[in-house]
DNA sequence: TGCGAAAATGTACGCGCGTACATTACGTCA
DNA sequence: TGACGTAATGTACGCGCGTACATTTTCGCA
């Protein structure tokens, strides 16, 4: 391998002055440009990136931590897939790494250390929830003012940039659009409460009967985990409800399909008996019978939007004063799952 | 931020002596260890992986490449993310991180130069096709006898380790299963041919229909190319042949959940007018209705093993001597897409 | 032609660590 | 008690780069 010396050497200057061109950085006169570039070619030099990282004082990756769950799917690989593509495509344009880090979900995560061993610049939380466990290591970041971002979830702390979606809107839509289409006994199954997604679209569900002057009821609701299984699960008890329901809003797209499975099994049909409107509009929406409602998330562009936000701060990063927030739109996805009551 | 300096005085030894209780190395006095290791909790002393790095010559990364597919999905989501899992596991376990980095599929991609400037360590290679301008940045890293590892993928080049599923069983399993199903008629619905699964999969079809006696009929092959939208477009030429088939067997899911949905507007019922296999058993294929029966494939034991015979290697690592072959086994999932021919 | 400012280049050092080698402490056995 | 081998620790340096600062060159203008 060549080093930057023998570089200098071929081209007749000195290592600086190599350094400068390669970096874009200084004055220097094209023709001597000209023949850096042309030695370090001729050369096939590569510069050492962690020696480069070193000395900058930056490892130029970021990193993007996300829940490892072996064998139960709360999380869809959909979600992830997208964001981390978005995440993907602002840091590579940006000549930055993307260090991909897993934690174990319900569990505290030292984040912080990932900082000072200066592993990561940056960093992106993924599936984070709410529990106290999981905070801890969030607050220990904000502590510090360190650079990094949460997607798809408001943190108690408000000292946590995040990006999210507009979950309450989308669902206000997604439950307006169940109204408009001729049902009334409109029910609910939600996640785990610990996901600020959840709260949100239970306010959003809230909202819309409110506005269209029905009651919400508690024999209405049902509780599952995001799971494929749970939505199963919560067939048992909404099959016990059919009566009082014409249709059902799911927080999600999984615990839609195992609900939608679970119901047919037992002779229910959707939409007939019971429509029904998942959220995320993951591939899975479309490849099911029927196909399924939901409310679109833009998990890519939430992903694209966080990391830029970051990385382009991050050279004047000033702590909790650079927090920042943004919501995306959300977008009703239309389909037979809630076709209009006959 | 406490330094090793510090550290070292705070505890009334060297630096390199901390240097070795923190890294294990060499022989050091009980007593001594404690002393260090208390200062450096006092301190709150974190290395700096980036400086250790950097005397190490390593970045302690491993790359996992693969390719980034902004609008057509030919893989599914499921298919990285089981295989991110099992590498991540494996990564984690030895201290080390993981890279991940985007490539445009069907263009020239430089994996050298990730080595050479010391970005990574070793590298895997996901979503590998046999098209020339893959094969070459392939055929690079192995001039160069680096270690890399390439998933689901057999290169034409032999210098190139890779951890590969039985494909061409598991497709003889699928097929003799619908034999044995009482289907006769049956057909196949394969992807692109640049991807080494889809050569291998073809075998394991011929072989079922050879092994049981049945002539393999040019009529009854279609092609795709692993998007859900090949396999609906595939439908149309599946229904022109509809009296030659009674089963069809596909190449993955995402096609073979194509292929139902579009037969099932025309009115196919499976699996009376056609029973249907897929591969991959991705999530799904549980989905779906009918339920798909499916090759499973160990996406996530594959990307464990590529990263643990990789990573320990790497030590000793000598080129081309050391690459090496994997093949995993793979398992048919039988579901109702495939119910005996009543 | 001379001069000053800006442009261009060179010199020199530190980033924080791992580790080869030198040195010292310790324990054993004659 | 002295010599010797080994355990334990310290000293010193280099890894390859970015960059502050010193130096030289260039060029416009009087």
């Amino acid at each position: 391998m060549a080093s930057r010396k023998e570089v200098a050497e071929l081209a007749g200057v000195s290592e600086a002055t190599v350094s400068r061109v390669l970096n874009g950085v200084g004055p220097v006169r094209e023709e001597t440009r000209q023949r850096v570039l042309e030695a370090a070619r001729k050369l096939n030099y590569q510069i050492h990136a962690l020696a480069a990282s070193f000395a900058r004082g930056r490892s130029g990756n970021l990193g993007v931590v996300l829940p490892h769950v072996p064998k139960v799917r709360l999380f869809s690989t959909y979600y992830f897939s997208e964001m981390l593509d978005g995440i993907g495509e602002a840091v590579r344009e940006r000549g930055m790494g993307l260090l991909l880090l897993y934690r174990r979900p319900q569990e505290p995560f030292d984040y912080v250390p990932l900082f000072r061993s200066v592993r990561i610049d940056a960093c992106i939380v993924l599936g984070a929830s709410s529990l106290p466990e999981e905070e801890a290591g969030i607050r220990a970041m904000a502590d510090e003012g360190l650079p990094f971002c949460m997607i798809d979830h408001r943190s108690g702390d408000g000292r946590a940039s995040s990006v999210c979606a507009a979950h309450e809107e989308g669902s206000r839509r997604a439950v307006q659009h169940l109204i408009e289409s001729g049902y009334r006994k409109i029910g609910f199954l939600n996640g785990s409460p610990w996901y600020s997604p959840s709260r949100e679209r239970e306010a959003g569900y809230m909202r819309a009967l409110r506005e269209a002057g029905l009651a919400p009821d508690p024999k209405r609701m049902f509780a599952g985990n995001y799971s494929r299984t749970s939505g199963r699960r919560a067939a048992e008890d909404v099959y016990a409800r059919l009566r009082d329901l014409d249709a059902i809003f799911v927080a999600n797209d999984r615990m839609a399909i195992g609900l939608m499975q679970a119901l047919r099994e037992r002779g229910v049909r959707v939409p007939d008996d019971l429509a029904i409107v998942g959220c995320d509009d993951s591939d899975a929406a479309a490849m099911v019978d029927p196909p399924l409602t939901s409310v679109r998330v833009p998990f890519g562009a939430m992903g694209r939007t966080a990391a830029e936000r970051l990385l382009d701060r991050l050279p004047d990063w000033r702590g909790t004063e650079s927090v920042f927030h943004e919501t995306l739109a959300t977008e009703l996805v239309v389909r037979e799952s809630s076709a209009p009551r006959s």
